[in-house]
DNA sequence: TAGCTTCTGTGACATTTGTCACTCTGTTCC
DNA sequence: GGAACAGAGTGACAAATGTCACAGAAGCTA
């Protein structure tokens, strides 16, 4: 048990919590696994509670009719994960499945964070911090997808990719790259070639690496 | 000065706050006037506090280097903007300019926002509140701009639109809901062409009415 | 009312990006 | 070890949407 502890101490929500709350929050906390590629929770359907990574990675998604996927997150080891439906007690924003075998997450259930929330106000001044964060991400977001080509948003990317390591590993393939950025893999390796050709990386089919990070930020235009 | 109390009364913000911290907000609240196109605030530039509209529409919205526009929120009377400037005290994600000439908002210094939050608990699960709606419409937005084509993303539009008022008025003329929904002027004419022969809609130069919710809704999937 | 500017609309054309069909490589799992 | 399968890569082609150039309508200002 002391790894929940230790995890749910570091998560920024429970930063500046008493001991009390915090034993209380740790046994109240559920360890789930997960294989390659099952549903954690699906959209639509009424929130758990708040997810934290223990261990692999985790992709959080939004499905249309057609069956067309767009990542909004991927999350690695110590992330939160649909905070929101945790928060305002609606339904899941998106899915989320495991992206390896073997995955690990705690679900700290909605009622405890709703607890929390009450009861101690050093928590909902650091929920409204991670918010503000999560906002300014989603804008970031938004401003790729309408503002900047395909290359742009994949030499984001890769620069995103190369400072969080959520953003690598197993399960982050080209089809999830692509789905992310809202591209298709066919496009992806195309664009691999373009930025190859600009010396600003260097790729094979299971590393991509950035060579020339002053040639990759230009043409990501930051 | 009855207005200003009123408004920010009626703010979910500062729902059940005590009447001496209402008046004290009301004291340090500045009243100011834009003209039709005027900048209120520029992105990257340190956030001066929450802006409320009294009169008029405001258009939120980010720039790329090529001077292309994305409107991300237009604002009418009630609603605040650049909440997350002000909450967690860094610089404006985005631009924002009145949308008409004669437009009156409130600015509430960060200061104040943050005296009030850290004063009252009510206030910061309030905000808490109004974070995970803005979340939603965000990740709603991205899945519109990632998974849907224009003649959907344009049903869905117009559907908004006759709900809320902020999305009609002055202001918001083909080329702002071509700037908002991601597309062109000319795709927005075309688009609606096509909208009128499916029985949806009617329009001319001015006005947009839809004939058929019904339809309309099946085209925006919804 | 003239004249400037902004908004809207139209059609030809360009371009990015997606789609499809197929191959190849590497991995997993009996 | 070998079948089965997912992921990656390639090239021809398709399609949605953007670009450009221009024209007519409406609104604002002098």
């Amino acid at each position: 048990m002391a790894t929940v502890r230790n995890h749910i101490e570091s998560i920024i929500y429970f930063e500046g919590i008493a001991d009390g709350e915090l034993t209380y929050i740790t046994e109240k906390t559920i360890l789930r696994t997960f294989s390659s590629g099952e549903l954690i929770f699906l959209e639509g359907e009424p929130a758990e509670g708040l997810w934290i990574v223990e261990k692999g990675n985790v992709k959080v998604f939004k499905l249309n009719t057609d069956g067309a996927e767009h990542i909004l997150h991927l999350c690695g080891p110590g992330k939160t994960f649909n905070d929101i439906g945790a928060l305002d007690g609606g339904n899941n924003p998106a899915n989320a499945t495991a992206l390896s075998s073997g995955v690990l997450v705690w679900l700290v259930p909605s009622e405890v964070i709703k607890y929390v929330l009450t009861q101690n106000p050093q928590v909902a001044l650091n929920v409204i911090r991670l918010l503000a964060v999560r906002v300014r991400s989603l804008v970031g977001q938004i401003e790729d997808l309408a503002l900047y080509s395909v290359i742009v948003r994949l030499a984001r990317f890769l620069l995103k990719q190369a400072a969080d390591p959520s953003l690598s590993g197993p399960g982050v393939t080209r089809t999830a790259i692509a789905a992310h950025i809202n591209t298709t893999p066919q496009t992806i390796s195309n664009v691999l070639h373009t930025l190859k050709e600009t010396g600003a990386i260097q790729f094979d089919r299971h590393r991509i690496i950035i060579v020339n990070e002053r040639i990759l930020r230009s043409i990501a235009m930051l």
